[in-house]
RNA sequence: GUCCCUAUCGUCUAGUGGCCUAGGACAUCGGGUUCUCAUCCCGGCAACAUGGGUUCGACUCCCAUUGGGGAUGCCA
């Protein structure tokens, strides 16, 4: 039995899009899960589309994903070269050899002009019959240094049928099937052919790639058989969807929100949860399991849990699998990873951060979202008296009035600032007068935050402010309510 | 236009002829715990696109319709 080898193909564009990323996962997840080999693969034949630093875009991607791959440019392997442009000889030659055989043939007709692919169907082939030019003529032809590219010759006849390993059968009749373009005029192959040639010569034999590339698939097995290779087996994937403002549904793509990885990795989204979402988006581990480490993912996969119909991006779900991943962490990770996107370094609140971070790590959701709720530790909101108004904690400002007055003396006194002690006025206050803990720490929580909803109580609330702050702004509270 | 794929709650999905008065998760709504919020716990709402077959029996099989998506590039 030969070793399973599943490749990734991304072209260089700067950014790596989540579709894509769940390709390299699944590619990766079948050859981890077989004991096999992943290879990383650099397509990038169209020059026009060249983006300086796009390749380490993907290494780092793949890196920070955790998709290690055996072979690539930057890890080497039997295979090599693994980018394309390097490997541009080597297409250039099979094609002629195609042609020998018959199954490609020289085109010297001017390019296509852009047209309009509903009114004039089967554009992309020859448009003249370069096919039926005598050897001779093309021997002149190309003499006379004409420009010329190389199409497929595709029968007009007949039907061509393969197996998906998750869409199982598919026919389509040839005619349907244009003499696609495999070497372009600047003498680079087009992604059609370049693939076959080497996926078969870096012994893919898993081709995972989206469900986009179903159609085309008949021209590629033909392309394999005209040079008597053996076909790889498919594996294609139901595409990503995403969803505009009209509620129309396509390919995900950038009008839909944020696509790429690194986007979602600055918008607060852990590199785990992405993945771990991600996964589950056209597969599914056939139970109720939804949280999985990258590990966990290689033990369940199974190419029969792969789906057929497209999935929609929900940023909703993975909000919450993030928030998940979050509330999993050990307080020090949270405290590590949360304090760049906190703005909290470098300020007076740094040597409070422990404090924070422990009230910031079961209600954040994303990263990004912690400034605002922090801020008015930094500087006291400005606030009206009508919060210290609540109805279940019986407290209003007449009250909170009487709070504050008889506390804060209290508060000042304690020596060792801790919650707890700074609970135990409150609680003796609400003893002494009978009433609801509730009422008086609503009261203090009020003056200390200039805010109804916060992020701790105001036990937590005092400790991070430190003493001397809180009792500037307990008494400026008091201020107000005279 | 033509070809291909697809179709279970709003979303992601389980379900491979009887286990389904269809299960889970997100979202949403309500309740409880809590000094607010959040966490946590409990509960509610919510789906087999339609029409024909096949079968003792269809969410599950077949066909058609409709909806959705993709392909149709010297992009990948």
């Amino acid at each position: 039995m030969a070793c399973v080898r599943t490749r990734f193909a991304p072209s260089p564009t700067g950014f790596m899009h989540v579709g894509n990323l769940r390709t390299a996962l699944y590619a990766w997840l079948l050859a981890r899960s077989q004991n096999g080999r992943f290879v990383l693969r650099i397509e990038d034949t169209d020059r026009a589309r060249y983006v300086d630093n796009a390749v380490e875009v993907i290494y780092a991607t793949l890196q920070r994903a955790g998709l290690d791959h055996d072979e690539g440019p930057d890890v080497g392997g039997d295979f090599g070269p693994y980018v394309q442009s390097e490997r541009k000889t080597l297409y250039g030659k099979y094609a002629k050899e195609l042609v020998a055989k018959g199954g490609a043939y020289y085109c010297f007709c001017e390019k296509h002009e852009e047209t309009d692919a509903e009114e004039t169907p089967h554009a992309g082939g020859c448009p003249g019959n370069c096919g039926e030019l005598s050897a001779a003529e093309v021997e002149a032809k190309l003499a006379s240094g004409a420009s010329w590219v190389i199409r497929q010759r595709v029968p007009r006849d007949g039907a061509t049928t393969f197996t998906d390993s998750v869409y199982g059968e598919i026919t389509i009749e040839n005619k349907v099937l244009d003499d696609q373009i495999l070497l372009k005029s600047d003498g680079m192959p087009t992604y059609n052919f370049a693939n076959v040639i080497d996926d078969h010569l870096m012994e893919i034999t898993h081709v995972v790639r989206g469900s986009e590339y179903l159609s085309s698939t008949p021209k590629y097995n033909m392309l394999y058989r005209a040079f008597g290779w053996e076909i790889p087996q498919y594996v294609h994937l139901p595409l990503i969807m995403g969803r505009d403002a009209e509620g129309n549904v396509s390919k995900l793509s950038k009008r839909h929100g944020s696509v790429s990885f690194e986007n979602l990795v600055s918008e607060g989204y852990l590199p785990e949860a992405i993945i771990n979402y991600v996964a589950l988006l056209g597969w599914s581990p056939k139970s109720d399991r939804e949280l999985f480490t990258l590990k966990e993912l290689a033990e369940a996969f199974q190419v029969t849990g792969l789906n057929k119909s497209s999935a929609v991006f929900d940023y909703d779900k993975l909000r919450w699998m993030n928030s998940e991943y979050i509330k999993a962490m050990p307080p020090e990770k949270f405290s590590e990873i949360a304090l760049p996107f906190s703005g909290v370094a470098g300020t007076p609140l740094e040597v409070a951060w422990g404090k924070i971070g422990a009230l910031l790590q079961p209600r954040t959701e994303l990263l990004t979202e912690i400034p605002e709720k922090i801020a008015f530790l930094c500087a006291l909101p400005d606030y009206g008296i009508e919060l210290f108004d609540n109805k279940k904690s019986k407290c209003n400002a007449e009250v909170a009035k009487e709070v504050l007055t008889e506390t804060i003396p209290q508060i000042a006194e304690i020596q060792d600032f801790t919650i707890e002690n700074i609970n135990a006025v409150a609680a003796t206050y609400a003893e002494k007068h009978a009433v609801k803990l509730g009422q008086p720490m609503w009261a203090i929580r009020i003056a200390l935050a200039g805010l109804t909803v916060t992020p701790g109580g105001a036990g937590d609330i005092a400790a991070i402010l430190g003493k001397e702050e809180s009792l500037k702004r307990l008494n400026i509270a008091l201020q107000k309510l005279n």
